[in-house]
RNA sequence: GCGCCUAUAGCUCAGCGGACAGAGCAUCGGUCUUCGGAACCGAGGGUCGUGGGUUCGAAUCCCUCUAGGCGCGCCA
């Protein structure tokens, strides 16, 4: 519960009531009312929040904008928040908030203390975010960090949110490729121990197979030779598997990045969940066969090809796994919305995977899929290839032992997931001292030394009063830190979790500007010092705040 | 050929139906006797890719075209 973020919420209803008492009274005619909207106008003069109600209205009512406005001002009912209630030109509602329920907001802060910024707006609902997710055949690269940092921020926020939030990687630990991972590590495996052997063509050709393999030699010596070679391949996919994911699992742990489930595709087949999956498909009629295999008709829901489930050769694909995958979420499991995060090069399958959720009997509406654009990578302007199999690839865990998480994950949330992004090593590292992390950081820091001054200086602000608070750069840092709340329904609405880098930087800003013009603590204005003690201890929480929804350290000295 | 994403200030990007289009970096010019100058204040810089349309109102919605990226397997 939070007073802040209703303060929108309560202008939205004012307005829709004063509307109707419009309407009572005469100087409205009776028409049903379009959303109301209320925003942040651009300028300040224009207030706190404006409303572009009395435009929407002009036309169906016939009356001139700035009429309509003033006919519904008048009977806006007072509050304690709004100190007053502008009509406008061309037709805005503008409300300015009184400065003393400001002030008092810094109260509300601290007493809300970590809360604050939380909301209910997901009232305990069950939302599953899927993400990174790759495939355990080699390390995760740039690309994969990118998933990663934008899915547990977005689980925070959400978390934040009100939402009951459970975090899971999904483990694609059947199929063809981790077959063709095991073939090819079984040769290297031969190579190393002087044996001549082929890789296969679609093998993984990585340096790092190379590594993997010798590194099985120094832990199991060469006893895999003396077996047949299915049984060799089997055994040293398994181990390598486990291998990989736990490298996976450490360079995740590296970026901040957790995870609540590890959810294995294999286990789809283990315990049934694959043909009960199905049987829904098939009473739907959503299957067919086909040249020897199972079709699911997506043509039959407006896709533009059917696609294969079950192989003629009587092997499901990664399409039917993925299938049994999102029916174990959403009746399995029963979350009331799951969260997907692909890459772009995955983007084809959103509606088909769409299309099949509706089959299943499942409002796709709640299965949300979020496309991250390709990370290219560079060093001093030279793209680098990113390919799993090519030997000279970058892997995250370089990127992130070279410009540390915090940068990294600041860095890839200052953009939206839909604009791809060039990151290049050379500049991150020389511009370091620009990074807008430490500009952030700093202003924490900053907060940080002062209270430590404070306490050495004994002073005791707990009777400190807020109300003494009243110059402009006072009152614009309470109002940025009220926005939060703001901040959090946004992102968990849309889904967009790079607003919080923006709100970062800007609360950054507004304190800069209040720590140049204010002097907080000071011998000769001991009531000054104290109020402005609290309005700081209330700064750092929300920066603090901030900076651990996008999964950021807090720096008390730097 | 079809589908998805992108095109906004010199650069990197916000804004996605409302009031003169914003930020960071870069450039130029200012601010330091006290809490951390990794700071602050100010200036210049944009026909929001093109051409249409919808609307009282479009960077924002729809269509055309152009440019770039990514997809379109009985791979995952």
């Amino acid at each position: 519960m939070s007073d802040m973020i209703m303060v929108k919420q309560k202008l939205v209803d004012l307005l829709k009531q004063a509307a109707v008492k419009a309407q009572e009274s005469g100087k409205l005619p009776s028409l049903s009312l379009p959303d109301v909207v209320v925003e942040h106008p651009q300028k300040p003069e224009h207030g706190d929040y404006a409303s572009s109600l009395p435009l929407k209205l002009a036309r169906s009512t016939g009356l001139s904008p700035l009429a309509i406005a003033s006919s519904i001002a008048e009977f806006i009912a007072p509050t304690p928040e709004i100190a007053h209630v502008a009509a406008a030109p061309p037709g805005f509602i503008n409300f300015t908030l009184k400065s003393d329920w400001l002030t008092q907001q810094v109260s509300y802060i601290l007493s809300a203390a970590d809360s604050y910024g939380n909301i209910d707006m997901g009232q305990g609902s069950r939302v599953q975010i899927e993400f990174v997710s790759v495939n355990p055949t080699g390390p995760l690269h740039v690309g994969h960090g990118r998933g990663a940092i934008l899915g547990s921020a977005l689980a925070n926020v959400l978390t934040a949110a009100g939402f009951s939030v459970e975090k899971e990687y999904y483990i694609n630990d059947a199929g063809s490729q981790i077959d063709a991972f095991g073939r090819s590590l079984y040769a290297r495996y031969q190579q190393s121990l002087g044996t001549p052997a082929e890789m296969p063509s679609e093998g993984y050709f990585g340096n790092y197979m190379v590594e993997l393999a010798k590194e099985l030699i120094a832990e199991e010596g060469d006893r895999f030779l003396a077996l047949p070679e299915p049984e060799a391949t089997s055994q040293l996919k398994q181990i390598g598997l486990k291998k990989i994911m736990s490298q996976i699992k450490s360079d995740l742990e590296l970026l901040g990045v957790s995870f609540d489930n590890w959810f294995s595709e294999r286990s789809l087949y283990d315990n049934g969940g694959f043909k009960k999956a199905m049987s829904p498909l098939h009473q739907g009629g959503y299957l067919v066969e086909k040249e020897s295999a199972t079709w699911f008709v997506s043509t039959a829901l407006g896709e533009d090809k059917d696609n294969v489930v079950v192989r003629s050769d009587g092997s499901p694909t990664y399409f039917a796994a993925d299938i049994a995958y999102h029916y174990n979420k959403f009746v399995e499991r029963k979350f009331d919305q799951v969260i997907n995060i692909w890459g772009a090069d995955h983007q084809g399958h959103v509606s088909r995977m769409k299309a099949v959720v509706g089959a299943l009997g499942i409002n796709p509406e709640r299965l949300k899929i979020i496309i991250s654009q390709m990370v290219t990578l560079r060093r001093g302007g030279e793209p680098v290839r990113i390919s799993k199999r090519s030997g000279e690839l970058i892997i995250l865990r370089e990127v992130v032992e070279e410009v540390g998480a915090d940068a990294c994950r600041f860095f890839f949330l200052a953009r939206s997931a839909d604009s791809q992004m060039d990151f290049d090593l050379e500049l991150a590292k020389r511009e370091s001292a620009d990074n807008p992390v430490y500009y952030v950081q700093y202003a924490y820091a900053r907060i940080a030394s002062i209270l430590r001054l404070a306490r050495q200086r004994q002073i005791d602000y707990h009777d400190g009063d807020v109300a003494k608070l009243s110059s402009e750069p006072e009152l614009t840092l309470i109002r940025k830190m009220l926005l939060l709340p703001e901040v959090v329904e946004s992102i968990a609405h849309m889904l967009e979790p790079h607003h919080l880098a923006y709100y970062a930087q800007e609360l950054a800003t507004v304190f800069h500007s209040f720590y140049k013009q204010c002097r907080v603590i000071s011998e000769e204005d001991e009531v000054m010092t104290k109020a402005r003690l609290k309005l700081v201890v209330a700064a750092r929480l929300v920066l603090a705040k901030t900076l651990h929804l996008m999964g950021m350290t807090v720096p008390e000295r730097m």
